[in-house]
DNA sequence: AATGAATGAGGATTCATTCAT
DNA sequence: GATGAATGAATCCTCATTCAT
């Protein structure tokens, strides 16, 4: 009997590697090396693992996905009413475990990737589309028939704060994101009346 | 026969080329043989000229945002009053010649280097401060304290809206991306009442 | 309960799929892992029982010169007077457990391997021996002193035919390949009188 | 103005190291490393120049066959009558330059790539054709209808002097093999009578 | 008896960069 | 002014082999 069940435990590990490198050099040109020596094992069990570089990246990028999607269902979950909803969607995505220095920077460079990995676009535009879903679902009772535009103004402005924290180094400041967006939000509902 | 006054022209036509690449490929991984062979030079040429790599990117880099602010510029000099100046802003932002595939692409790539270069870093600062400070000073006479905020909370959104695009390989939309911002320009000068 | 007397049977299996393995890529680059695959065993069980992929190759290569010993042996056996012991090794020698599309790839690769490994070499020259001893021996109550020579002249144009059914993809043509070198045969029986 | 020319000198060096490799090693299992330093230069050259690992060993087997091909030629040139025709294309494969150590170990080698490449397999085709139209066209005269069958008698017992010559590491017996050939030859030729 | 786990060594390939001309 | 020639360094990937269980 072999030593068993290593596989997760070694995935797991690498693909926390990998979002920790991209996030430390802030782009794609990492080695899957430096991704595996992070990780504490060897590049070929990388490779024996996922399979090559691309697998690799591909999966980093599931899990930063996967992490955002868990905690705005966590959110919603926990959340009140409309109103409630949209803030908690809107708080999660500022929130400290998701607005971090090095996952800024990993969703930056996905972008990237999907510009030349149908597959990495897929997965964002599959995240683009829940996201849009959450939104216009939570807002419709409020502002009706709005609802789909202000779900885009929404998303493009939290996408842009996103992007525009990737071009400075200091700590995310998480409120200050989070209040632009509700003000925003803020404006649209008081505006209907 | 030496030719003379080469170097501008070389110069000018590796820059273009390297948005070019860049946009083509949607990615910094754009090798100097590409880039020298879409110019129609060596490689070698280009080196000479900018010394390495780097310096190429950035050229590109600087003639993006130089052609950004000279639409700024002549935008805002045909404007009238100050809410044709924010006005001019938005539109100039997503006017044809900005808001194209390969310049969008270029755009985030930009993002993407500046993670990794001071220089890269330190230029796009400069154009974000510059759009800070161009929409700050039309804002102030329509509202005043709230200027700044409004001013980020526009710059987010035509990032977002950017980036955004960016993953959609189709034809950008310039009217529905300036009448998003322009809905919350709307919205922000209405609710100041 | 350790499974007793497995050796022999997984050796068996490895080594048919060695043989296998070369057939189908018809090339010694084949992995242990591939071979282990075949025989539905893990490559780490073939180190085991082999020591070595090395060993793994020349225990094939073993296991096909076996095969075609026995079955010129059984053929020999089988055979009646002076020619007709002659007409056995031909026969033999093209008979379709031989001349078989994989086996022929097999044997090619061999001769490669002999270029490299001593032991190989060992092995082929050894059943080149014992091919031309038959030969010769079917040959002397016929031709007398010209046997070696006809033997050589035989054996070269068997090898011949071998490896010039290795370049062609189709079934091999036993009938044709047999009666090229028999006629070869009966001419040089004419020939003496 | 760059140094020129340099592209046929290097190809060339490269081709010849290749055979002098495979010659060398007994095997296709050769670097390109190994190639470019015995051609005195560095591996990246030899891929700028011939793109990869596999053109470069076509390229070393389609040098092999022009070689042989030429001396075939030369020697049909110097002959004298049809006899003479297949006596020149007999002893122009046992030659002293085709039938040598490293070029027989190369053929042996081109027949294992061409199981696994098309395009060597194809060389190799043509080359068994030429060989067998140039043996029927002179033996034609000389045995009229069987001359098919003697020229496929005659061409398996070339490769099978090759083959069984890769096996032996000693100094080709050019002699022998042409004797071996042309005894097969004259026993045809008076056998018709 | 058997295997999953793990790796070190090596190889093909790419590319920025340099240099002589 | 311009380029073909050339390379060193780096990267992805493969694979035989070992080991603990």
């Amino acid at each position: 009997m072999p030593k068993l069940g290593m596989e997760p435990i070694r995935k797991a590990a690498l693909v926390e590697a990998t979002i920790a490198e991209i996030g430390a050099s802030g782009s794609l040109d990492v080695t899957v090396s430096q991704i595996a020596k992070r990780a504490g094992v060897s590049s070929a069990l990388a490779h024996h693992y996922f399979g090559g570089k691309e697998q690799i990246l591909q999966a980093g990028m599931r899990q930063v996905l996967a992490d955002f999607g868990a905690k705005v269902r966590a959110a919603l979950v926990a959340s009140k009413g409309p109103r409630g909803r949209v803030d908690a969607i809107i708080a999660a995505s500022f929130e400290v475990g998701n607005f971090r220095r090095d996952v800024v920077a990993a969703w930056l460079n996905f972008y990237v990737l999907a510009q030349t990995s149908p597959d990495a676009s897929r997965l964002l535009v599959v995240y683009q589309r829940r996201m849009h879903s959450n939104l216009v679902y939570a807002l419709k009772p409020l502002i009706g028939v709005r609802a789909p535009d202000v779900a885009r103004g929404i998303a493009a402005m939290i996408d842009g704060v996103y992007i525009r924290q990737a071009l400075h180094g200091g700590t995310p400041d998480s409120n200050g994101a989070r209040s632009l967006v509700q003000d925003y939000l803020d404006m649209c509902l008081r505006d209907q009346a």
